[in-house]
DNA sequence: CCATTAAGTTTTTTAATAAAACTTATAATA
DNA sequence: TATTATAAGTTTTATTAAAAAACTTAATGG
């Protein structure tokens, strides 16, 4: 049967994984952010199959990532370009990079990155922007929220009838 | 053909895909987070298919993500928890639930997460822990790093004889 | 004007997903 | 104790997506 996606589910992190969720997605904004930004060079860089790319490329419009642009007023020849949307995710690619480099790369990271203004080597870390303290799971608490639409959707923790326990 | 993996690109990105860029796998995380940990419990809540869950709760153990334990000893029933690895994907699934909650939940939040001490709604936020400064991409300079093993796999922007410039 | 490049599309093969039925063992209940 | 229900998968079949390579169409460059 068809390829599912996550719309039956009320939850934030279903919602983005249907837009970027996809194999390669990520890859390509990642090369998109790198200014690698035409159809051959994002193929030849990534090794994608170019009917597999073309259907990202128009997925990822049509979901307001990225735009075309023509090189020159009427000519075939485009540019991809991120939007703000798409730009957005470059945080969230770098804290991926570093879990990466942490967890997957015994010889040391492939790249890095050194950050301005005197290029010092980043450190993607998520924090809370209202109170300053790092992130740690066992200080969040979900709770259902004013966007619900069909709490059957929500995570069954957060469900009515909930026999789950949270750890 | 076989669908690919990314290990021919020497990125940290592209490792921590070929971790969890699969379909379903940062959902199962997630529900592993809310204490949801038990092979029915995550068919149920996700609506997968139970032969992808066996899937992937088979390659999650193999690397090292999550692992599985009898319930009581000798049993064949199990709970499923994530390892040390796989809770460091935490702050990531906060960053991606605020970009889904930012540019694709209309009507607000499905969920909200309320954090300790005094339960404020928490606001995931990269930042560089060197330096404070949230993260920016014009900051951030890529280059090679010690855990190259092999230049033509970097991205085009990396190689020597790149003619591609950074935006 | 001719070769090359760019940006896809089409075709064919192979692999992954979904759904439902099936298996085996354990736990709960009458 | 016998019966039923639950848990944790596995198997089977149908559908869909991905990979690779060849093909198309238009635009540059020399």
């Amino acid at each position: 049967m068809r390829k599912e996606n996550f719309k039956h589910l009320e939850c934030s992190l279903a919602r983005a994984l249907d837009m970027i969720g996809e194999w390669w997605t990520l890859l390509i904004i990642r090369d998109l952010l790198y200014g690698i930004n035409t159809f051959d060079l994002l193929c030849k860089d990534l090794g994608i199959a170019r009917n597999v790319l073309a259907d990202r490329l128009k997925k990822l419009m049509e979901r307001q990532l990225i735009e075309k642009r023509a090189k020159q007023e009427g000519s075939r020849r485009h540019t991809y370009r991120l939007t703000p949307k798409g730009k957005d995710l470059f945080p969230i690619i770098m804290a991926l990079v570093a879990w990466g480099d942490h967890w997957e790369s015994p010889h040391g990271p492939p790249i890095v990155f050194t950050h301005q203004p005197d290029g010092h080597p980043v450190q993607p870390m998520v924090i809370c922007a209202q109170c300053g303290e790092a992130l740690k799971a066992r200080d969040i608490n979900p709770q259902k929220g004013p966007g619900v639409s069909d709490v059957k959707a929500l995570p069954m923790t957060l469900r009515p009838q909930s026999k789950v326990q949270t750890p």
